[in-house]
DNA sequence: AGCACGCCGACT
DNA sequence: GTCGGCGTGCTC
């Protein structure tokens, strides 16, 4: 007997075995999906994950269903890194599958309910809503269970349905469908009869005589296979010769024309040819021959570039030398940043070699740029992605650049595997020994202190391109000018006179605040009580463009309200500014300019970000104002001022990161102004000029930045020293989740000791209605990390098993950066 | 995660 | 008295 363990894509730990026949044992292979049932009723799609003839002792293997593949669309090399994730990041193989497969390959079943003909019933037998359905299916051949919902309005049909069954009235099938539909397009081309001159020619008079039009189609037809030598489409020739496609259909039906499909791609690239890649300059060169020596002896090396130094073009260099050795190379991006002008910038180097891939993209689009990197294809030599395509099924992987490495984007925090795609980047190129190239204008404290231990290379490029000049970074004490009255709305003296100047020059402008809304707190002039969300622990966030009360956390809304809530008064006032407030101001101050504003609210759609980039990029906006989306590698040439509208609530967030994470968002800002001739001005308000991170903004001192903060990080046992697990409890039951965190964090503590910090309830204590309790777990350096894990899991494992916890659910989040 | 089986309140 | 709520336990 031959048996295979396959994989689920569900939150269980186990693979499971099912038996195969002797033949499919012949054709199946690793890596191939099978559709199987499981439970009761349901059929699911596995990956086989091996191939054995081991009879399971404790319980009979259920037959597969059915094989869905005639290769593996996944490489034994995928099997391994998602082993590893899962292993690492205290989750499932299920749940890393799930993350790395495009839904359409992930089938489901979905009953379907037909009518049983081969039995005469009494309708009388059956109860009004058993009738409903059973007329409906005199009608309809067949029904879903979303239908049967739909047609007796309630949402539990199930009792129903089995009632029907029982009483042999319907019967129900599990049905599959392939949710990946290959796109065709269709083609037309000369039947076989008209290939000769002689019947052409006949053809042609026939034509002219007695359908003009239909002539003329023939001819255009000719005109542009001559022209193109490639097949023609049906849109092309119908747009060409400008007739309809009735008459294309006619001459189809006539036998003259013959048409057919060829499967195509959705996202092609239709480009212009390549060009050739720039010329680096001396220290781009420089930084290029560092990093290839740096290889030789390193598998990771951290490329350390300031804003604006071309760190692309070095990229651009490296990646020309690994495809001409026919090798892939993937190019990880923060999300945002994929929407913009680096993939043009690509595309215009390498032209359809290149690949992206985000969430963005419709689940076909997926499929087929997933298929072309598992093919090697020529298409999808360079796959630029965001954090997601680590799970692209390489062949030949011989490079992989992380570019904007500090971004904490790169790290998955909600469903599980909760993986940081940069750690899991270095694990994939070492499976293939391939490099990695990390790459930053303000690395994360852990890359860089890796550099300095020289566990990576590091590699640095202190100029920007062309020798442009940093901005000028001044702090302006806004303390210090409300006393002196010199502030209009948030606007100091000072921005608005250099707003001005650089308005006066043709300039466009900056200006950065780190929230959305227009107050992020509204509270009542009398009795000083302000709207909450009713699901969540926070304030209601004002939203003046929607004239909406919002909740960030779980988007509850409400109208804004006209008197306050508790006391009946009118006067409410607004604590706090968010985006919208600042764009007002602007309105207000600057009547003539024009604003723009870009964040979560104005970039919804697929096309959201593109639109405000674009109307930036052709200088219809004058002012931006947005939020840290403004950071990701964006490219505006005519930028002169940044402005950042406060920079205390950044260095004041509760996390042992928030001053590192300043630091990169203000450098990361202040990068946008000035890229090209000339300088550019940075304006920082804040109410602390003389904190140590805004100085060291100020001079650009990343090192110092580093230096200090690693220290900090090794006083309070933080990475790089020590790494972080966070388990967090969730439970509608404030009470349950108390416990039940107290009980967790006592066994933890029998373990780890001191190294266990909490429970703790986090400042923000519920959203959506749970409660949530955070325990912290320090793992010092020689602690083996992974008995650790085994022992969370063990301890976690007691823990399900008691009662009163049931239903409060833990999740555990491997290194919290 | 689903989904079935099983035990207690609001309706015919 | 049933219908239907969701609390527990299993899935090769």
């Amino acid at each position: 007997m031959h048996y295979i363990d396959v994989i689920l894509p569900i939150p269980l730990e186990n693979r499971f075995t099912y038996s195969i026949t002797e033949a499919e044992s012949g054709f199946l292979s690793i890596g191939m999906r099978v559709s199987i049932p499981f439970g009761k009723s349901k059929i699911y799609t596995g990956i086989v994950a091996s191939i054995h003839q081991v009879k399971p002792l404790i319980y009979e293997a259920k037959q597969i269903h059915q094989i869905l593949d005639e290769t593996p669309i996944v490489t034994e090399m995928q099997l391994q890194l998602w082993q590893w994730i899962a292993k690492y990041y205290m989750c499932t193989e299920g749940e890393v599958m799930r993350a790395a497969l495009p839904n359409a390959f992930l089938l489901e079943s979905e009953t379907i309910i037909s009518k049983n003909n081969a039995i005469e019933l009494n309708e009388t037998d059956l109860k009004d809503d058993e009738y409903l359905i059973y007329e409906a299916l005199q009608r309809q051949s067949s029904l879903k269970i979303q239908d049967i919902a739909n047609i007796l309005d309630k949402k539990n049909v199930l009792p129903v349905v089995k009632r029907l069954v029982e009483k042999e009235a319907i019967i129900l099938n599990e049905e599959i469908y392939d949710k990946y539909k290959p796109k065709y397009v269709r083609y037309v081309k000369l039947t076989e009869d008209y290939t000769t001159p002689e019947s052409l020619n006949q053809l042609l008079e026939a034509l002219s005589s007695r359908a003009k039009k239909q002539r003329d189609v023939v001819m255009t037809l000719f005109s542009i296979s001559a022209k193109t030598k490639k097949p023609v489409k049906v849109s092309d020739l119908v747009a060409e010769s400008k007739t309809t496609s009735a008459t294309v259909k006619a001459l189809v039906d006539k036998g003259i024309l013959e048409d057919y499909h060829i499967q195509t791609d959705r996202v092609v690239y239709d480009g212009e040819e390549n060009e050739a890649s720039k010329a680096l300059n001396e220290f781009q060169t420089e930084a290029l021959q560092q990093i290839k020596t740096s290889f030789k002896t390193q598998n990771v090396v951290l490329l350390h570039g300031i804003t604006s130094s071309g760190k692309t073009e070095v990229y651009v260099k490296l990646i020309e030398e690994v495809i001409a050795k026919g090798q892939q190379v993937l190019y990880l991006l923060p999300e945002i940043a994929l929407t913009t002008q680096l993939v043009t910038r690509l595309q215009n180097y390498f032209g359809e070699q290149v690949a992206v891939f985000h969430s963005k993209y419709s689940a076909h689009e997926r499929v087929e740029v997933y298929n072309q990197v598992l093919n090697n294809s020529a298409k999808a030599k360079i796959v630029l992605g965001a954090r997601s395509s680590i799970f692209l099924p390489f062949k030949d992987l011989g490079l992989i650049i992380v570019d904007e490495e500090h971004e904490s984007s790169f790290k998955q925090f909600d469903p599980a595997p909760r993986y940081h795609a940069r750690d899991v980047s270095v694990v994939l190129a070492s499976l293939f020994k391939a490099k990695t190239l990390l790459g930053s204008a303000t690395p994360s404290i852990e890359s860089y202190f890796n550099a300095q231990e020289n566990k990576y290379g590091l590699v640095e490029i202190n100029r920007r391109y062309n020798n442009v000049q940093l901005p000028d970074i001044e702090l302006v004490d806004i303390k210090d000018k409300q006393k002196r009255k010199k502030m209009k709305g948030h606007f100091s003296d000072r921005l608005i006179e250099e707003m001005t100047e650089a308005i006066a020059d043709g300039h466009q402008i900056i200006l950065f605040q780190n929230r959305r809304g227009y107050s992020p707190i509204v509270e009542c002039n009398t009795c000083g009580h302000s709207p909450q969300c009713p699901n969540c622990d926070v304030s209601l966030t004002y939203h003046q463009f929607r004239k909406q009360l919002r909740c960030h956390y779980c988007g509850y809304n409400s109208a804004m309200l006209i008197k306050c809530m508790a006391c009946g008064t009118p006067g409410l006032d607004s604590k706090g500014f968010g985006t919208e407030q600042i764009e007002s101001e602007v309105r207000l101050l600057f009547p003539t300019l024009k604003v723009g504003r870009m964040d979560l609210d104005t970039t919804r759609g697929k096309f959201g970000y593109e639109k405000i980039i674009t109307a930036f990029e052709q200088q219809e906006i004058d002012v931006l104002v947005g939020t840290q989306m403004l950071t990701k590698g964006l490219d505006f040439r005519n930028v002169k001022l940044v402005g950042i509208m406060n920079a205390d609530n950044m260095l004041n967030f509760p996390d042992f990161r928030a001053h590192e994470r300043s630091f990169q968002l203000m450098l990361q800002v202040s990068g946008r102004a000035g890229r090209t001739n000339k300088q550019g001005k940075v304006l920082i308000q804040t109410y602390n000029p003389y904190h140590k991170i805004l100085q060291q903004v100020s001079i650009n001192d990343y090192a110092g930045m580093f230096k200090e903060q690693l220290e900090e990080r090794y006083n309070y046992k933080y990475p790089p020293y020590y790494r972080l697990i966070k388990i967090t409890l969730k439970h509608r039951d404030y009470n349950k989740v108390d416990m039940a965190a107290d009980w967790l964090a006592k066994s933890l503590t029998q373990l780890f000791k001191h190294n266990v910090l909490g429970p703790e309830f986090p400042p923000i204590s519920r959203i959506r209605n749970q409660y949530h309790k955070n325990i912290l777990i320090k793992v010092p350096q020689g602690q083996p990390l992974g008995k650790t894990k085994e022992a969370i899991k063990k301890v976690n494992t007691s823990f399900a098993a008691i009662g009163g916890f049931k239903g409060v659910r833990v999740i555990i989040n491997v290194d919290n950066y």
